[in-house]
DNA sequence: CTGGTAATCTAATCATGATTAGATTATTTT
DNA sequence: AAAATAATCTAATCATGATTAGATTACCAG
């Protein structure tokens, strides 16, 4: 599991790595500190250097992930390719990125539910920083999956797809994407590319005129 | 929140109603046993005379959502109607059903992990009825995966359905059913058959042979 | 080198939440 | 209605895990 030489000292790349791992593997609640702290040699003392408290620490895998996916399919959304073709690279950025990287991937699938959670989070006094991220964060989701929806928007309106109801083909599109994260285990019998193209077939044949 | 007048004693039906409610807003880890108490106006230490423990009592809250989902899906797919009508209802029966039951099935999509977790599970000596239990229900899952591989596969043989690769596309399918546990809820723009419908639709087309 | 900051550590604290023990009360059965 | 059983309760226990306090150690600027 460690996968450093337990020398140097660690940075909050490092932990953020490590905490994306342990948090598929077990999940937001059932992860603890010091399980992360394992992860990098450290106790799990330490990690209060680096992050104000666990939460402040979940948020920041999240923000991480999605600001990643983000960066990788807002620029073919705003690119001016055919829809189609467009659709297909973002599905296939999404998809690779969720195989790529699974910890962050799954993470950011499940934990999603803890954030927006209503246990913690109403109206949390206590830390209003972490709050005003978590509202952030979500922003950021909405972002992400209004990007989808306008790129078919587009396409529809340019007859290039059919006519579908946007907002439940985006839910299924992202649904089945997000899943993946679930199920997908390195070295099985297709790799994240073959995957993705195959949902991307999936998805474009439903969009097709005829 | 309480559902009943708070009066004569309670059953377990009831408590694994309240759990899957309880379980579906906040998570396992982050359910106590006294918020499901609560769920039912019982102590925390009540429900240690219904069941065994915590991890007895998830289970069962799983076990009861699968059985229910199988029984709708599998007649369905053992009849001899068409595929493509087959796989449509079949959709429609798993779409409805987690719609109509969030509770269930929320709780079903995200507490699989919990379950499926090496946390408590490692060869769990602590509990083997539970183990086994474990093991029964993770059999069931499969078995309600094959049966949608099935009526797809017997669809591409039999011409009604053009060849895609069948495990994929069924993941990809659940995974999008899946998902509607996450987001929909009660009172929004579509109800449960409606969203069925456009799902069932986008992955009809999906097959389309053409 | 030498002070100062950063990164860690060890050893508490503190809170929460599962589980158990030992009554108590309600319901059935005979 | 007495005995037995079921369903609850209250009041511990016990363990875990987040967070804090107070050193210690490592590393960098002057």
């Amino acid at each position: 599991m460690a996968r450093k030489p337990a020398d140097q000292s660690v940075n909050k790349e490092d932990i953020l790595l490590a905490a994306a791992d342990v948090l598929q593997r077990n999940g937001y609640e059932a992860t603890t500190m010091k399980d992360i702290a394992a992860e990098v040699n450290l106790t799990a003392a330490s990690l209060y250097h680096h992050f104000r408290n666990k939460d402040a620490l979940l948020l920041a895998v999240l923000e991480a992930g999605i600001e990643h996916i983000l960066s990788q399919i807002e620029p073919i959304a705003v690119s001016s390719y055919a829809s189609d073709y467009k659709l297909r690279q973002m599905i296939y950025a999404h998809v690779t990125g969720l195989t790529n990287n699974t910890a962050v991937g799954a993470a950011m699938v499940f934990e999603i539910k803890s954030l927006v959670s209503i246990k913690t989070a109403p109206d949390d006094g206590r830390d209003p920083e972490v709050a005003e991220r978590r509202r952030a964060f979500i922003a950021r989701r909405d972002q992400f999956e209004r990007l989808f929806r306008t790129v078919i928007q587009e396409g529809i309106e340019c007859g290039i797809f059919r006519a579908v109801d946007v907002p439940i083909f985006v839910k299924t599109l992202l649904g089945a994407h997000n899943w993946v994260g679930v199920w997908y285990r390195p070295g099985g019998r297709l790799n994240g590319d073959e995957i993705a193209d195959r949902m991307a077939d999936t998805f474009l044949r439903a969009l097709q005129t005829s």
